[in-house]
RNA sequence: GCGGACGUGGCGGAACCGGUAGACGCAGCAGACUUAAAAUCUGUCGGCCCCAGGCCGUCCGGGUUCGAGUCCCGGCGUCCGCACCA
């Protein structure tokens, strides 16, 4: 028999499916009642080449989407480009390479990779995000939200290179220093465009209940992300006189009102404005706050949390005891954008506080008295005790428990007219100005009596008359690009420079994907159709930003009137990474696996260089990189063994939310299972065939039932690694069952299932065997086979007995044999009879076709 | 520090609601085919012993149960996320 040769017959396939035009999506009224699925994958950055991380992430996404066909759903599955970037731009300094031109090569080259892989994608819904096309009705729908007062402009502090003259994201900041310039990084105060995802922050939080089909995981990430908070907030009074500007005292925020009485001092942030106003006056605050904002500190600061601050010279009064003064200190620890940016310090029970207090010598005062602890003993030292316990040193408060306590500070506090309890959320509002060239430019024009008016004429394009041969945005120094008449009152007027962060763009793709030609951002009936996603698939580096941008837009583009779903992505599946081993010579350099060799020598595996067959040290198993040279590329992977073996490998050795470790041994066993497949479809006869033997024929038809079932379960479940080794079984079982003892018909049957099964992960090879089975039509078209219970049902099963727990027997019977009759066939076996030998049966135990167990004394 | 996940053969992993631990694959070992190798096929493959049998065994120590990889309590270890959030 031929051997199955993948180069042949992988190709004719694609075509075939290409030409019929399987994979185009029907519209509502095409797909006449069948219920909808939609099936995504995060899209990919085109940074050059598809990767094996990106090949694990599609097929998984392709067996779901091929799958939910053959079940009879109507399938979405499209495929675009997140195209806008910084590593554009990057190219465009290093090889002088118009990031435009740059992207979209990258996207012709990932475009004809992905396309080898055999994805049932809907290639006519492409689109890039670079594209105007797109990104101006991403203007459009900003503008939405800008009209709806969702979008502002304020001071935000960001990172600074002065170098490359531009503001970098926090992840591009190494140990201080810009990762490109290598330049001291500075805060700087910049005007920066915000989107008022605070404003959505507690229906996110709520969302996250309904999100029953996501990763616990991802909803916990999230909700600690949210960080609602319930306390107090409320007001110091200055004692003495209030510096000018403050004379409304100091607002403080805390979730520990009941141990307000345990107060040492108030703080407030560095750059909290009371800090500004007396850095204006006194030169040593000056100094500490200028040493806190840059950065804070040196790195072994931040390391060991060191608590510093500054005496301001200023007292307020404790609120609930007239008379007591507190001092005022400005302390590195606080932070300005959370809360209020002011605290009081309680040492006794919050442990920075303590640090802090200890260092500053100032007074601990224990109010909260733990559980068991005597009043008089009790004391603390180096450590704050913030556990629940009994309020004492706290006047009206004594003697409650620290939760009654709580609620009766706030109603104090709010009868005093000082404060009231609120919610604090840890959410800020998204930052989303970028002084970058390759993004959607932000559609505002800037008029010097209007102010920032929405652009007129969308879309507002990107000029490609740009250079980078200068740091900074080059649309600041383009030549005209910029200037503008204000849409309002028709004078001179400059646009906006900034762009947008690229997270925008991923975060309404998928609902432009409903309808991509569409006239408007969004076509509302189809967007109505398809959304939610109804399985959505990627890494979970993305848990917290970009699935929660995409919440946060998605309600926004609702409210707005673009859609009426308002939670984008029903089900989530977080993929593990594609790992392997690293490989290092004497020189300390790695060494690609295409260079290396590994044997078992000894039961010990040794690696060694084939180039010059030097001993290699074998190093940890790491997420392929460049850097450390691991990297196995799909292309070398479907010219040895073809897409399909590479499909099946990718999913069938490791659960698909954790890493797999690629393996020389592990694809060459998928690429085995490939031909041991095709094998079986091999010398089926002409004619009818009859069963020389009933019972393998019923046998063989048993297997298929279950098959039928398990690897549909698996695929249903995304337990793909389950559902391979099931397909392995039944293949075992095939082999093991020739066509002269089942008969043609069982055999016949088996082959039809068998196709049907694997298709969803090895599509080319069950396209092959369809075919060779004499089918019509393709088998991507065909319906998942049916699952037939009653011919599941095995005849007889293997039932243990167990004598005092410890396994001694085992009894054939069939399903469903009444308890009593077991335990008398149970009790009459030889092996358990033996065992049960000078003892009295106490108990019978009898779980209906599981086991036996005789408790026997 | 806070939050979470996980710990099973030489390796990746399976075991649904507490019911035969180690499915399936990789590696290994033995054999068949071959002049030979590769490929393929067959068998074997947790440890130990007095080997048709038995004992031990799912990170460690307890507990619940007729029965625990699975549930509970207490440790140890690994990984991930957030991190001065008041």
């Amino acid at each position: 028999m031929a051997r199955y040769n993948p180069k042949e017959v992988e190709p004719r396939w694609r075509a075939a499916w290409d030409e019929a035009g399987v994979f185009r999506t029907r519209t509502p009224e095409q797909a006449a009642g069948k219920p909808k699925y939609y099936v995504l994958e995060m899209f990919p950055y085109p940074s050059g080449n598809i990767h094996m991380g990106h090949a694990r992430n599609y097929v998984m996404g392709d067996v779901v989407a091929r799958y939910k066909r053959a079940k009879g759903f109507n399938v979405l599955h499209p495929m675009g480009w997140d195209a806008f970037g910084m590593p554009a731009e990057n190219a465009a300094m290093e090889r002088g390479v118009h990031p435009k031109a740059w992207t979209w090569q990258n996207i012709d080259n990932m475009r004809a990779q992905l396309k080898l892989l055999g994805l049932s994608i809907d290639w006519e819904r492409e689109f890039a995000t670079c594209d105007p096309a797109y990104y101006g009705r991403q203007q459009r729908w900003f503008l939405d939200l800008f009209r709806r007062g969702l979008v502002y402009r304020k001071e935000g502090v960001v990172n600074w290179d002065p170098v490359d003259q531009t503001v970098l994201a926090n992840e591009q900041v190494i140990d201080g220093r810009g990762w490109r310039s290598g330049a001291l990084v500075e805060k700087r105060k910049l005007s920066q465009w915000f989107l008022r995802i605070t404003d959505y922050a507690e229906e996110l939080l709520e969302g996250l209940g309904g999100l029953d089909r996501w990763p616990e995981k991802v909803r916990l990430m999230q909700e600690n992300w949210i960080g609602k908070s319930r306390g107090l907030q409320f007001r110091f009074d200055f004692a003495g006189e209030a510096p000018a500007g403050f004379e409304s005292g100091i607002e403080v925020y805390t979730t520990r009102p009941d141990t307000l009485f345990g107060a040492s001092f108030v703080g407030i942030a560095p750059d909290h404005p009371l800090a500004e106003a007396l850095a204006a006056e006194s030169p040593d605050i000056a100094a500490f706050v200028e040493e806190a904002r840059r950065g804070g500190a040196t790195e072994a600061e931040i390391e060991t949390g060191e608590k510093k601050g500054v005496f301001t010279g200023l007292y307020v009064e404790h609120p609930f005891e007239p008379g007591r003064r507190l001092p005022v200190w400005i302390a590195n620890f606080i932070l300005m954008h959370y809360g209020t940016g002011a605290i009081f310090a309680c040492p006794a029970h919050d442990q920075r506080d303590l640090d802090f207090c200890r260092k500053y010598d100032l007074p601990v005062l224990p109010v909260v008295l733990p559980p068991g602890e005597d009043p008089g003993s009790f004391n603390i030292d180096q450590e704050a005790y913030t556990g629940p316990g009994t309020l004492y040193n706290s006047a009206f408060l004594d003697g409650m428990d620290t939760e009654t306590g709580l609620a009766e500070a706030i109603r104090r506090m709010e009868a005093l007219g000082r404060g009231r309890g609120t919610t604090v959320w840890r959410l800020r509002d998204w930052g989303v100005s970028r002084q970058r060239y390759w993004g959607c430019p932000i559609p505002i024009a800037n008029c010097a009596t209007c102010g920032p008016v929405p652009a007129a004429d969308l879309p507002v394009v990107l000029p490609d008359d740009v250079s980078f041969d200068v740091p900074g945005n080059p649309l600041v120094r383009h030549p005209s690009w910029k200037h503008t008449t204000c849409p309002s009152c028709g004078a001179a007027a400059e646009r906006e420079t900034d762009t947008l962060d690229t997270f925008v763009d991923s975060s309404w793709y998928f609902a432009r994907f409903a309808n991509p030609a569409a006239e408007p951002p969004i076509d509302t009936a189809a967007a109505d159709y398809w959304l939610p996603v109804d399985q959505y698939i990627g890494g979970v580096e993305h848990a917290i930003l970009h699935l929660l941008y995409a919440r946060f837009v998605t309600r926004a583009l609702t409210d707005a009137g673009w859609t009426s779903v308002r939670e984008p992505f029903a089900g989530l599946f977080t993929q593990g990474m594609v790992t392997h081993e690293t490989y290092r010579a004497d020189d300390g350099k790695w060494v690609e696996p295409t260079d290396v060799e590994v044997e078992t020598v000894d039961g010990r595996r040794v690696a060694r260089r084939l180039s010059t067959g030097e001993t290699l040290k074998i190093g940890d198993v790491e997420k392929m990189s460049k850097s450390k040279k691991n990297v196995v590329a799909p292309e070398e992977i479907l010219d040895a063994y073809g897409v399909d073996a590479g499909r099946l490998f990718v999913l069938s050795d490791s659960p698909p939310e954790r890493d797999v470790q690629w393996t020389t041994g592990g694809v060459e066993g998928s690429w085995r299972f490939v031909n041991r497949v095709w094998a079986e479809f091999d010398g089926l006869p002409e004619g009818e065939v009859p069963a020389a033997d009933a019972d393998a024929a019923q046998a063989l038809r048993r297997a298929t039932h279950k098959a039928i079932k398990a690897v549909g379960d698996g695929f249903e479940s995304f337990r793909f690694n389950s559902a391979i080794a099931r397909l392995y079984e039944f293949v075992n079982v095939l082999k093991a069952a020739p066509v002269e003892q089942t008969g043609s018909q069982a055999r016949r049957e088996a082959l039809s299932a068998l196709a049907r099964l694997v298709a969803p992960i090895v599509p080319h090879l069950a396209e092959a065997c369809w075919e060779r089975l004499g089918e019509s039509g393709m088998a991507v078209d065909a319906p998942w086979p049916a699952f037939d219970p009653a011919l599941a049902v095995d005849e007889e099963i293997a039932l243990p007995v167990q004598v005092n727990g410890k396994r001694r027997g085992e009894l054939k019977v069939r399903p469903g044999t009444p308890e009593k009759e077991v335990e008398q066939i149970a009790l009459s076996d030889e092996a358990v009879k033996r065992h049960l030998e000078g003892l009295s049966v106490r108990k019978v135990i009898v779980v209906r076709d599981r086991i036996v167990n005789i408790v026997a004394g």
